[in-house]
DNA sequence: GCTTTACCTCAACTTAGGTTGAGGTTCTAT
DNA sequence: ATAGAACCTCAACCTAAGTTGAGGTAAAGC
């Protein structure tokens, strides 16, 4: 189980740009699993890095590190996941970066009919009526009243 | 300066669909300003409405209270925004939109080529070369040194 | 063998964006 | 005039995603 190819925290952060403390962390939240050797210091699988690095592109999309859990639990424990393993998973977060691209995109293109005219529809507004397809932005529907139409 | 037209904390919470306690938090952070009564009690204009709008609307594009605030400090402080004040934020905001969705589409785009199926080309990869153009993920650059090319 | 570097755990701290609650005051409706 | 709703301040708490530091152990180089 433990041999030379396994990598030791220092140069698992170093090559994943991250810091020790990180992969600390990313263990203690379930993310990322390691062995011990005698000194009880972590040793590493090589393919921890694929994870990792899958860890930080999926962060860049926005996606929680709950969510990364959640996602990276499909993944065989027995094995090294290969390619379609990881195909999988890209698929899904692909699907989920379309439709956030989709919601930033009405957005964007309603921005200047909404903040910029006052016309403040609240029938055809993304801004008041943002159904938030991913449920990402943490901040909540903005729901307002008829007389705010006037404002 | 305080008519009947001067609303309380409780009504703007309600139009706004937040709470009173974050118009409070908002005021601390200066994105707001209120009035006050005789007996000590907020009373706002307005055109807070439309302002709390903006800054809920901003949210939902990934601007931070800091740049909110920042982009609301160029409004004019003497006198009620009107449609080309609004309009200007509301220009660079979409451009600032269009940078982000162009980073996403791009990340998207690079999922099934990156993460299923192995490549992890250093030279062409948005994962590992992400150049955000927003800087507004706060997750930082994954800087991986050639080793991980064999991962 | 000794020094230095890397590692260990655990607790406390950080930033953003708020929320909750205590203890007290003001408004509003009857 | 008084009950109850709404308001006030201030401090403490919350989640996410880590970082920092103290106090101690392990491994590596000379």
């Amino acid at each position: 189980m433990l041999n030379e190819a396994d990598l030791t925290v220092g140069q698992v952060a170093k090559r994943c740009g991250i810091k020790v403390s990180s992969l600390h962390f990313y263990e203690t939240k379930g993310l990322i699993s390691s062995l011990r050797n005698q000194g009880n210091q972590r040793r590493y699988r090589r393919d921890v890095i694929r994870r990792i690095s899958v860890i930080k592109a999926a962060q860049k999309m926005g996606i929680s590190l709950q969510e990364i859990k959640h996602a990276l639990s499909h993944l065989p424990n027995n094995r090294t996941p290969n390619k379609e393993d990881w195909a999988k998973l890209s698929q899904a977060w692909h699907d989920k970066l379309t439709q956030r691209i989709h919601y930033l995109t009405e957005l964007r293109d309603s921005l200047n009919g909404c903040i910029g005219c006052g016309c403040l529809s609240m029938t055809s507004c993304p801004i008041y009526n943002p159904e938030d397809a991913l449920g990402i932005d943490g901040v909540g529907s903005v729901i307002l009243d008829k007389a705010l139409i006037q404002d």
